[in-house]
DNA sequence: TAGCCTTGCTGCATCGTTCCACCAGTAAAT
DNA sequence: ATTTACTGGTGGAACGATGCAGCAAGGCTA
């Protein structure tokens, strides 16, 4: 428990506890050359690490920010969480992991406890339609930068949303199945609840549109009904699930949009389980672009978001409103996605085959 | 700010602040039961949460532990973080995210920058082989629980080492290979200078003395020299460059060994590079068992780690540690791992053919 | 009835920082 | 000569919770 305190530090260079105070953050030009020496010497001579429980309960600061992830064991979150890391670490900002497992009311409990301890700034990851739960939260003071999601009428004042857009995303993709050919396209994705989901329903359906094609075409699947468990790491179990329901009738789709990577490689699992050729028989696209994207069997086609720049984006974001509370009104960035060709699609396959 | 003080709390109950704290953590058998009701019914309607920077500022305690990893980008690394913050939670506690992308020095800035913010438990996932740099630090009275490594002499006392059994492992795995009639078998690793990986490794050449083999026989493949980058992403661009290497040549392996799970992925899309079929031409086995693991193609075979049971395991032995600082020896929990035969093993191609 | 224990509660110093108010000394302005 | 301004500091009251020591009131023993 060997606590240097401030006060060590003051005698060893001759001060007052005020003065080493005000050369660790108030204005360290507030005085002479020498006597800054002097404290400098005694801080590392001392090894002074100053007591952070003491200074946020004087300031009511803290340099911590949280996250709330759905799953840190997808990838895709994985991920995030890592380059979040990286840009707050860098100014010197912790971060601390909260996995919702898209429950609503886990979530609210984790945004009032890290409220209590303190926390001001939280990254929100999740795609619930509505905010509404949080206004509270938001209203006593708390820095929300909702990561993953739109902004949506109703949504708390003050609110930073950063996410892909995910209407273009899916577009990309469908255009590029239905440039190749490709007509019975089906979109797979859990239940429509979230917003992106919507999105990249909204996309979807969009290209359709655009090709001179009626959506009304395409095959949804979207699992059984409303009231599905559906976690992420069942993502990859659900488009498992939603390509055998797909493939064995007669009137098989030739491609399918699925609403992300891990949803992705479960349809091809389902479609080699059906004894089909991913790429071939069947083309699958996903969203994300995971490092395993590239790694699968065969690679694949995917709408890649730009994971890096949107962390580094959600922390400074975070960061300007927790030092300036009031600073600013909502706003939205919308990044734009990329789509990755890889070998999971291929042309329509020929019917008289 | 809406800061609800014991104080307040107290003159809302008609008693004093000391009897709050009592009811709050001393006994809250020790006042009459109307007193604990009255107490009981302020706080929550004044929504009362206590202040954990002047608890902690107080108590010297803060209901925060560390992880640090290698990177959560691995989806290895995230299931485990997931699984340590569910531990957590139940006991009250947050997990404040780490990632070292294993460098030594930024293990032990983390290490000490925990220390410096009141925490006293870290679960540390580094494979260095001397945990020497983080001795001062425990000395001090840091609790530490070591991750995915197994005790080595001149560590640290009062060291809990958590583990799978990675030598039986590795055996598994092979002996599962040598008795599908596989001879040339290469071992795929980044360099060997973390413990598990040696450990892997003299379970690789066990199973082929035990098999009447001489290991010599066997090809080891671990990266250009030692000062390779090896992070965890890398790992399965490791794997692909190893295959690679490997698979060109006359006397090209039949199967392949590798370090983990994202290795072994990088090595089956490096087979397939090489036009050949991973499962019949080329036989690949894991380690890990994530979740991607039986959704490539094909389904991998590979060691799971119980890493549900090791993470909950991690956070009681750390928690022990926290409230009893000076409990018990060092001690190291050696789990045993399982084989789990999938499809990218299959028995060694005729020689003839 | 004096002495002592027990029960149920309160007073208060304390943890390590911060930061506002203040102060002594010197210099420049009036 | 007095006021004003600035420089380079110091003093000390908070921040909110804790937990020891202490105290009043009642009960028990001798």
């Amino acid at each position: 428990m060997a606590g240097v305190t401030i006060y060590q530090v003051a005698r060893e260079a001759g001060v007052s506890p005020s003065t080493v105070s005000n050369f660790l953050n108030g204005r360290p030009g507030r005085m002479l050359p020498q006597t800054r020496a002097r404290v400098e010497a005694a801080i590392d001579q001392l090894g002074y690490r100053p007591n952070r429980a003491a200074r946020q309960l004087r300031t009511g600061r803290i340099q911590v920010i949280g996250l709330v992830v759905p799953s840190v064991a997808n990838p895709f979150w994985g991920n995030f969480a890592r380059y979040l890391e990286r840009a707050a670490l860098a100014d010197g900002y912790h971060v601390l992991l909260c996995n919702s497992e898209r429950e609503p009311d886990r979530e609210l409990r984790y945004l009032e406890e890290l409220w209590g301890d303190g926390i001001r700034g939280v990254v929100l990851c999740s795609s619930l339609p509505s905010l509404e739960h949080v206004l509270p939260l938001v209203e006593r003071g708390l820095g929300l930068v909702a990561f993953d999601r739109t902004a949506q009428a109703g949504d708390p004042p003050a609110l930073v949303n950063i996410s892909v857009d995910n209407v273009v995303g899916a577009h990309l993709a469908t255009a590029h199945l239905l440039q190749l050919g490709h007509r019975r396209i089906a979109f797979v994705s859990g239940s429509l609840r979230s917003i992106n989901r919507r999105e990249r329903f909204r996309g979807f359906t969009n290209a359709f549109e655009q090709a001179g094609l009626d959506p009304a075409e395409a095959i949804i699947w979207s699992g059984n009904a409303e009231d599905e468990p559906y976690g992420d790491l069942d993502a990859a179990g659900l488009g498992r699930s939603a390509a055998r329901d797909l493939l064995h009738g007669p009137d098989r789709p030739t491609a399918i949009v699925a609403i992300n990577d891990m949803c992705a490689l479960g349809v091809s699992a389902g479609v080699r389980d059906a004894g089909l050729r991913v790429g071939r028989d069947v083309s699958v696209v996903g969203f994300d672009d995971i490092v395993l994207a590239d790694l699968a069997a065969p690679p694949l086609t995917t709408v890649r978001q730009p994971i890096a720049d949107m962390a580094t984006a959600a922390f400074r974001h975070l960061l300007a409103r927790i030092e300036d509370p009031d600073g600013g009104p909502s706003q939205s960035l919308l990044l734009r996605p990329e789509l990755v060709v890889r070998a999971s699609t291929g042309p329509a396959p020929d019917p008289l085959e």
